[in-house]
DNA sequence: AACGTACGCAACCGCGGTAGG
DNA sequence: ACCTACCGCGGTTGCGTACGT
């Protein structure tokens, strides 16, 4: 009954990948394309199972993936669209051409929260942090904790200069639910939160109509988009103006390390490089590649 | 220079929803 | 209808490195 197991756990390969093993995963998907990460492992002859192998790919080896720091507008779409959407991580992404769900987490845990924090923010609810002492009802600041503890034991009195509410200048207040979010929310009213959200038709429209216009409509002014290998499109530049192939590529470059040529990408961004890393004729030639 | 600590990030774990058999 | 694997997501861990003493 059912299906068969993805991956016999005996004998499979955990922890940091090798450039030999990125080698082989990139030449599969580019190759084979995205499909069934089950049988991924085994036809790209890796000793990983296909979970490890999508995670590979979709945070680190995907193409279209902007490396380093997020920019400041990235960062401020991100605070905004977790007061809104809470820590939806995916949700967001899905907003950050280039960007990783686990790679927002990551600075979101790791910059975010302390800049908020010290910016006397609170970050689960991007409400000021004084506000809540005076009710007398201030949720655990790090209810949403990571492991790393240590890392979180910023001050809450510290820096209350900036009260300019980064949220809330994002365009939350056109939420009548104070800017709470949805999510990680501990006080219990989340149904009231959610029903408040629910009953604002504009935000709703933003949120849930597909991948909502947000960052849509960002792209739209110089964005190029070619079709990845699964039919999903790829926003080869945004509007944000933000870098992205350029990087990428210089990125790509560094694969040459591990012989970037001998499996295969040369034929997807050599032209690229020749031709002076032109986003647009990336978009051209990507789109020609893949299809 | 050596050591200890803090930090950042890649990767893993575990869960819930979905779908194949 | 049920069982079980797949997939995707959010939370957590652990390693490598930067920084401070």
């Amino acid at each position: 009954m059912g299906r068969q197991p993805c991956c016999d756990k005996l004998g499979v390969k955990k922890g940091p990948w090798t450039a030999e093993e990125d080698k082989k995963l990139i030449n599969f998907i580019l190759t084979n394309g995205q499909c069934c990460w089950r049988a991924v492992p085994k036809l790209a002859g890796l000793r990983r199972c296909g979970k490890s192998c999508r995670l590979r790919w979709t945070n680190y080896l995907r193409p279209d993936l902007k490396r380093g720091l997020l920019t400041e507008a990235e960062e401020q779409l991100v605070i905004d669209l977790h007061a809104r959407l809470g820590n939806r991580w995916s949700k967001i992404a899905a907003r950050l051409p280039g960007r990783t769900d686990n790679e927002i987490k990551n600075h979101w845990n790791t910059h975010i929260k302390k800049k908020l924090l010290r910016m006397g923010i609170d970050p689960v609810t991007h409400e000021p942090l004084h506000k809540e002492d005076q009710l007398g009802c201030s949720k655990e600041t790090n209810s949403s904790s990571s492991s790393h503890d240590h890392k979180n034991n910023l001050p809450d009195h510290q820096s209350t200069n900036d009260h300019s509410m980064v949220a809330n200048s994002a365009g939350s207040e056109d939420m009548n639910s104070s800017s709470s979010p949805p999510e990680n929310s501990s006080s219990g009213d989340e149904s009231t939160l959610l029903d408040s959200i629910c009953n604002d038709e504009s935000l709703m429209k933003n949120l849930w109509v597909d991948e909502t216009p947000l960052i849509d409509a960002l792209w739209s002014n110089n964005g190029q988009v070619v079709a990845d290998h699964g039919g999903n499109e790829i926003n080869i530049e945004n509007g944000m103006g933000l870098q992205t192939w350029e990087d990428n590529c210089a990125w790509l470059l560094d694969c040459q390390d591990f012989g970037v040529h001998d499996f295969g990408m040369d034929y997807c961004f050599n032209d690229v490089e020749l031709n002076g890393l032109s986003t647009l004729e990336m978009g051209d030639k990507l789109s020609t590649t893949i299809n």
